[in-house]
DNA sequence: TTTAGCATAATTGTATACAATTATACCACA
DNA sequence: TGTGGTATAATTGTATACAATTATGCTAAA
């Protein structure tokens, strides 16, 4: 089953302020205010504080006396996230060719196939949301929470840079493809194989976002 | 110069939640209550919370209806957070290599020999603090925020099973060694010979966990 | 005109009150 | 004796009040 984790009103009120950081609204250098936030999200200072210090941790802000200014990702952090990804996420899928269970099995089969059908479709947000879906999947297969801990927030942080990937015809099919041989190496269990053509589907990525941002 | 940072005393105790946590204090499954810590380190539950926030995210508790629960770190853990340091690491140390300023060289230096030093007074506490300054201040030496970021919770999170290491006189004065010789292939800008070292500096270091836990 | 100092405003940090939720224990009833 | 339901207690979630800090702008003097 895939999951439907049902999310509080609260926490995709909190979400909003990092992906409007992630997607870019709210741009590098800009302060955010307690008060401002509690007022356009329609809470009270206390829960945004607290989203506040988790981004704060996550490096996506920092306290500058006045407020919080906005961090963001740039590009040299786009970079640096890749080069870990290429080395981590290529051990990842090697243990989730290990370590997979069944269902997860199918739930990442079913996320490659979904991926494809919104292809078809030139859906490119919901693309991108399936490409979320099969990483995640691949970091939850490996069957560890450091894994999973450290791999998430990096993918997460390039969302606004795999823009253009999803837009792209080409890129977006050969995503595809790659997502389906990862899934066939894990499912053979050949973690030499998930693990080189992770590596290779990676570096792959960064290629078309070093060109077309 | 050497970072020292005043520490707000909230922070202090705040801090002492996570490294109750890090070191055994809270064990694994325990509940927290937000009164009960509240009362314990004499603040009210609103910052107590903030930093419960902050720790749920870095995966060391998590809710459970009624109070957060402890995960903490288990030997899985070690392990894996082990093979990612072997991997990522060592990218650090290359990127050090290439991009560590004068000062940051110095401050490397510093740490190595007051290192030393403490090995020599047998200060295990103070070898330990000593060898986190060294692993901090190769990866602010990258360059890089993400490999900090990255890197600098896994280091901290296996603190308490690196008590054996920092308390056996051989692994203790190999480790000194070998720190060394990293600081001395950073310094040199060997890029290559800072990255093998760092990778069979953590391996060494896995190993002797793995034998004295 | 520049600058020091002070008053004021804006913002964060903390405590507390209250609402909402959830677990627990107890009691009635089958 | 077991079970279901309800009252109660414990806990979390949120709002708000107030204190502490920090920036800002104004005034006065050099």
């Amino acid at each position: 089953m895939i999951d439907h984790k049902t999310v509080s009103l609260a926490d995709q009120v909190f979400n909003q302020i990092e992906t409007d950081i992630l997607t870019g609204k709210y741009q590098r250098g800009e302060v955010l205010t307690e008060s401002k936030l509690s007022l356009e999200l329609g809470v009270s200072r206390t829960p945004i504080r607290e989203e506040l210090r988790r981004l704060e941790q996550e490096h996506l802000i920092e306290e500058s006396g006045k407020g919080s200014c906005v961090i963001g990702i740039t590009e040299k952090d786009v970079e640096d996230i890749f080069l870990i990804r290429k080395n981590v996420e290529c051990l990842a899928a090697s243990l989730a060719a290990k370590n997979r269970t069944e269902e997860q099995l199918s739930e990442l089969l079913h996320a490659v196939e979904l991926q494809e059908f919104y292809y078809t479709k030139h859906d490119a947000d919901r693309i991108k949301y399936m490409d979320n879906q099969f990483h995640n999947l691949v970091y939850k297969s490996s069957g560890s929470s450091v894994f999973f801990d450290v791999l998430v927030p990096l993918h997460k942080k390039v969302q606004k840079f795999r823009k253009a990937s999803v837009e792209s015809k080409s890129r977006a099919e050969a995503s595809v493809n790659e997502h389906k041989a990862i899934y066939a190496a894990i499912a053979e269990g050949d973690t030499e194989k998930a693990s080189k053509l992770m590596e290779q589907h990676i570096e792959n990525a960064y290629i078309h976002i070093k060109n077309t941002n």
